[in-house]
DNA sequence: CGTATTTGACCTGCGC
DNA sequence: GCGCAGGTCAAATACG
């Protein structure tokens, strides 16, 4: 009940907002992926399309994401340019953005004027969360992570676990915790940027790359074609279960199953924006597949 | 033995 | 100033 039941009311309810925080600087300059970590590096966000593959066992369940705008749910069926545009921090979605921008100054505040004693940067960093359902708590998304913290929640009966980075030099950090509206739905935001690849994904550096990634959109154009085909190649895998927001991304090849199966997140970023990518990104022979 | 998780204490900001 | 809530630290513990 919780896919189809995806309404607005958990937004509009549930303080997701709050997790919608999207800082100036990502909201001119940053994508979606960028702020996963998703650079230059091949893995990252596109990597969790073969998150399920690799982590099956953890997760006993279909996981399913959802974007946290009411906006996306409505769109499903137009998942290519349509919800990419929307997630883009322009005014495409001002509903979307304008929440982000709500929150985002009520955490700002919060956050900044938290300068911790050393200097733990406690800048506001691009954060982005997305709702997924879920049985397990900790879902895969190519990343290793070590939790350092649990909380609960005020108003919520499920508590709030708080994940850092593995990596020395990654300092991004994601909350996870349970909707209380339902329970059967984990909400995972994302803090910060990765500064490396996915640890969990050899990262095939193969399939034909372009040389010709000029912005955001290369960003994950790359990877993308780089994974997904592969897996999709040699997986065949329809990596519609993995955690993150690769629609966007993949919109192109966002074959209608792919949307269709669940996930939503809010982006909140321009990556979405060359629609010209996803032809790019998406392989012909993918295509002929679908 | 190294790494990850648990969990209570501590810190900080905010509202009253 | 006090209490509350969110977030983080770090010692203890569990696990492979």
């Amino acid at each position: 009940m919780a896919s189809s039941s995806f309404p607005d009311n958990i937004s509009a309810s549930f303080p997701l907002q709050g997790m919608f925080d999207l800082s100036e600087g990502e909201k001119s300059s940053l994508g979606f992926m960028e702020l996963l970590g998703i650079q230059d590096f091949g893995p990252s966000l596109f990597d969790m399309s073969q998150v399920p593959s690799t982590v099956p066992s953890s997760s006993p369940n279909p996981i399913v994401t959802k974007m946290e705008s009411p906006e996306m749910l409505n769109q499903p069926a137009t998942p290519n340019s349509s919800s990419i545009s929307s997630a883009s921090s322009d005014a495409v979605n001002d509903e979307q953005v304008k929440v982000e921008e709500h929150e985002e100054n009520q955490q700002k505040t919060k956050k900044q004027l938290k300068p911790k004693k050393t200097n733990q940067k406690r800048q506001r960093e691009p954060r982005f969360a997305f709702m997924t359902k879920s049985e397990v708590d900790h879902l895969e998304d190519g990343y290793r992570w070590r939790k350092y913290g649990q909380k609960a929640v005020k108003d919520s009966p499920f508590p709030r676990s708080y994940y850092r980075c593995t990596s020395a030099s990654c300092n991004v950090k994601k909350r996870v915790e349970r909707s209380f509206n339902d329970p059967s739905i984990v909400v995972t935001t994302y803090e910060g940027q990765h500064t490396h690849p996915s640890p969990l994904i050899p990262r095939p550096s193969l399939v034909g790359v372009h040389p010709g990634n000029s912005v955001a959109g290369s960003a994950f154009a790359m990877p993308m074609q780089g994974t997904l085909s592969h897996y999709q190649q040699h997986q065949q895998q329809p990596f519609v279960n993995t955690l993150l927001p690769m629609n966007f991304g993949c919109n192109g090849l966002t074959n209608a199953s792919l949307l269709h199966e669940r996930r939503f997140f809010i982006p909140g970023t321009e990556l979405l924006k060359d629609h010209g990518l996803l032809q790019d990104i998406v392989p012909s022979h993918m295509l002929k597949e679908e």
